[in-house]
RNA sequence: GAGGGUGUAGCUCAGUCGGUAGAGCAACGGACUUUUAAUCCGUUGGUCCUGGGUUCGAGUCCCAGCACCCUCACCA
């Protein structure tokens, strides 16, 4: 209770223990920014630049006295953020602040406050948000600091803070409580904004490519587009069933049917599907279609919205990930799906006997099975997981991609490419399939040895119907955008890169 | 869904062969006006995940359950 005594005796003085505005704010980013303007005045009045604080044999403490007389001089400023260590030194405190552009360490000394603030002081705890202002300048250590001379106090945090050097590490704590996750671990806050960096490049570059961006309905009576498991609802007053949508595809094409030639949706997605470190059952997806495109300007465009990405958050285009090195810089590799196969087999993948006897040597099914699904299961167990990348892996066999178009000279390929990274899938892409009867017809055959969950084509008339009214040639590009926030901010667990993953309730 | 691991103070973790529950940090009291995870002295703090069982005696051994983590399967 000691924290509730502390905000009791703080109201007591008459502040309120939970804040207010408090305006022009310098930011800690800016204060470590300011550094250059902390400087020593000698009695003559000339200017001194400080000397190199990053030389670790430098004596502060000598070189004043070296300089002397004179005095440090440096700017004003007002600051405000969480306490996050604090170093008690009798008529002296050493708090460490931090707001959301980084830290900066605060000096409140008794005499230099007053005993009113002082006393303010002593009723700090980790963890509580103050503020203070003051002159910014140097300690006899060199640390950078806000020397107080006026204290605020913003808000009482009345739980105990996690353990100050180890932080929250508990993953199940760390997911449940994100605030404080957030709050005390090093390097979260940073890439959940880097998250956000990413999301609007992302954004931006669509938009200034001439894209404009859409929503669509989340509720779906088909969920099509993709082969998952939706989550299934209900809808009282129509009394109807609904699924959330596993895809944004069918929308998006619709919409280019009625004339927007370059759409996008940048939204979240629901597969009611097994969680790991790499699945959440909600997820971020972008797909965008470019009319009058195809698979080819889809290429080009993903290599932009990934180049672009990675400007936005810094670092370089070679990525270091869970101790591999991938090089982003442009542009990426481009290999067709069937020299992929033969190089990882030996096998020619049109040679269908030597397949069919490859899958029985890898135990996989191959009775009642379109010879694709056998083709691509090998594909997926003995060629994806070598792809470092970035890697664009195109033309897929016709046949597993029911929503794509086939190549003009070979109806047996689609125009697809799917991009891999360290064998994750960053991007799939296709040269739309735009006609309906041939849609219709791939709708109705379903593939043999699959059911329809695990099948991309389903049955969806109102979208056969839309395709009859012409929807122009186009390319069309599905980017999972938590798997390239993973690799760009370098996060092995999905769960790293979504805030509030699910979990279970707390018991 | 299958296999493996973990669960002990607010946090991070020890806990030997089954014999009265431990440390660091945080908290509380004290000293300290240039500290850096400040330091020093003192104090407090426990449903040992839950429920059964074995035993004179269980944090420890056995069984069941729950939660989380990892790997695999499904998938992006």
């Amino acid at each position: 209770m000691a924290r509730r005594e502390k905000m009791r005796q703080i109201a007591d003085r008459g502040i309120d223990p939970f804040g207010c505005r408090y305006d022009d704010r310098t930011m800690m980013e800016e204060c470590q920014e300011m550094a250059s303007e902390v400087r020593w005045v000698k009695e003559d009045g000339t200017t001194v630049e400080l000397p190199d604080f990053s030389d670790a044999q430098l004596d502060y403490r000598q070189w004043k006295s070296d300089q002397s007389p004179g005095a440090e001089t440096g700017p004003t400023v007002r600051v405000a953020g969480r306490i996050m260590l604090s170093r008690g030194q009798g008529k002296l405190i050493f708090l460490t602040l931090k707001d959301w552009t980084g830290e900066i360490q605060i000096f409140v000394g008794k005499k230099q406050v007053g005993d009113e603030d002082f006393e303010l002081a002593k009723l700090f705890d980790l963890g509580d948000l103050v503020g203070a202002e003051g002159r910014l300048g140097r300690t006899n250590t060199g640390e950078l600091t806000v020397f107080a001379e006026k204290l605020t106090f913003h808000t009482k945090m009345l739980e105990p803070p996690p353990d100050k050097h180890a932080g929250l590490t508990n993953q199940d704590l760390r997911q449940r409580m994100r605030y404080a996750d957030l709050a005390f671990n090093d390097g979260v806050l940073e890439t959940f904004l880097d998250r956000t960096k990413i999301v609007k490049s992302v954004r931006t570059t669509l938009d200034q490519d001439g894209f404009c961006e859409v929503e669509g309905p989340t509720l779906h009576t088909v969920a099509g587009g993709a082969a998952a498991r939706p989550f299934a609802t209900h809808h009282n007053a129509l009394d109807m069933p609904l699924t959330m949508r596993i895809a944004l595809e069918l929308h998006l094409k619709r919409l280019m049917v009625g004339g927007m030639e370059r759409v996008y949706e940048l939204g979240r997605v629901y597969r009611n599907e097994g969680i790991s470190p790499k699945h959440n059952p909600e997820f971020t997806m972008l797909e965008c279609y470019q009319a009058y495109g195809d698979y080819n300007s889809m290429m080009d465009l993903t290599e932009q919205i990934i180049v672009n990405a990675i400007e936005a958050i810094g670092g370089g285009f070679v990525r270091e990930y869970d101790g591999n090195q991938v090089d982003f810089t442009p542009p990426f590799k481009r290999a067709t799906y069937a020299e992929l196969f033969q190089q990882a087999t030996g096998i020619d993948p049109k040679d269908d006997a030597a397949v069919i006897q490859l899958a029985k040597n890898l135990n996989l099914e191959t009775e009642n099975r379109h010879l694709d699904v056998v083709r691509n299961e090998i594909f997926e167990e003995k060629v994806e997981d070598s792809l470092t990348g970035p890697i664009f892996v195109i033309d897929y066999p016709a046949s597993i991609c029911p929503l794509t178009k086939r190549k003009r000279d070979n109806p047996e390929i689609a125009e697809r490419f799917e991009l891999f990274v360290l064998g994750m899938e960053l991007a799939n892409a296709y040269t739309e399939l735009n006609d309906p009867d041939l849609q219709q017809e791939l709708f109705e055959t379903q593939l043999q040895g699959l059911d329809e969950e695990e099948s991309m084509a389903k049955m969806d008339h109102d979208f056969i119907r839309a395709l009859r009214y012409a929807m122009p040639p186009a390319g069309g590009l599905g980017v999972g955008i938590d798997r390239l926030v993973m690799l760009l901010t370098g996060k092995k667990s999905i769960r790293d890169i979504i805030l509030f993953p699910l979990q279970r309730p707390e018991s």
